[in-house]
DNA sequence: TTTTCTCGACCAACTGTTAGGTAGGGTTGA
DNA sequence: TCAACCCTACCTAACAGTTGGTCGAGAAAA
């Protein structure tokens, strides 16, 4: 086990969060889910909120990942926009799930300070690669990051109302319409 | 008390569930803040399910009303449809609290059956106040009902945006940014 | 008197967390 | 070479606090 303990537990904790937010975390079911027993994972981890934290860090990482896979593999950056509503169509393909800092925006009161830090740097990392990508379309300059922002709240708002009804279609409708009336560049 | 402890437990609950969701709700705390002991909450409510559906069921009834006023106080539709977005930024004044069903939808799979269909309730009623205001914009009919879902969704996530930054002024600039690149009719 | 409501006390289940122990591998020094 | 030691990874057991929920007794109002 060793290091790969460690990975697990932030891939079941993860999973678990996209579902139940931070408050639906807990080390006895964690701890099944990965085979080892709630006490263990303090060996890992120092507390529910340093867990909380690596595992949002973890995610904001993984995105930054995935975003940039997007745009090298796309090479024209409209291309990249356009892809770009597909990852969070992905969590709600995973069992209906959502983005892990979506939830825990809506949990921000109830949040360790670490663990805020975390999620906000997630919406950064989004905000800063659509200003990126803005950039080839015709947005100016000036209206960029303030758009990259709209963007990016409007596609977490269609994947929250498309998991209140588990509908993956709503979701699609919802970007569509987002495009048709120009919010998303074309 | 008898039916004013009724109404002041539903609203203790709905302001909880406005800050921590439907997970934060516990009957000691509300039984506090009312002024009651928790215990004879379940005089009023069979269950926690039954608060929650009844406090999500109070929501879109109010909201509905709220509704009702901004269209007879604005003649005109397009005026209506301006000061929507008002709505979701009075719960961000409040505390930075947000949407209760905006949480609610979040934690859409802890929710019992009964909250979960109130919750949706909610949803419809926004949508079909919408739809009625774009008619009198320039949206062909065929596309008002989903243009409707998509500035609902929409406005809810630039509320929950804007609380994980407790930014009342980004809240703004995200409507601002929907006005501009036409999600929302002007 | 009867109904309506509130009370304190209690329960089982669950929470994050800690103390202390054990099994096994690696390193050390005589 | 071999015993002594230490470290990592995990364990059992229990802690104190909180959760949603229930009970019978009694006060207040009709």
């Amino acid at each position: 086990m060793s290091e790969s303990a460690k990975e697990a537990i932030l891939v079941a904790a993860r999973r678990t969060a996209q579902a139940h937010g931070y408050a639906g975390l807990n080390f006895r079911d964690i701890g099944d889910e990965v085979g080892i027993k709630a006490a263990s994972i303090y060996h890992h981890f120092r507390s529910k909120a340093d867990l909380g934290a690596a595992v949002a860090k973890r995610y904001w990482q993984d995105t930054a990942a995935n975003l940039e896979a997007l745009s090298k593999a796309n090479g024209d950056p409209r291309k990249a926009l356009r892809a770009y509503p597909g990852l969070f169509r992905r969590s709600l393909e995973e069992d209906n799930r959502m983005c892990l800092c979506s939830f825990m925006a809506a949990e921000y009161d109830d949040l360790p300070e670490s663990v805020k830090t975390e999620v906000q740097t997630f919406a950064d990392v989004n905000v800063a690669w659509l200003t990126r990508m803005l950039a080839a379309a015709s947005v100016p300059a000036s209206k960029r990051e303030t758009r990259a922002r709209a963007i990016f709240a409007a596609v977490a708002g269609a994947q929250l109302m498309a998991r209140s009804r588990a509908d993956l279609k709503l979701f699609d409708a919802l970007i569509d319409s987002f495009r048709g009336s120009g919010l998303i560049p074309t």
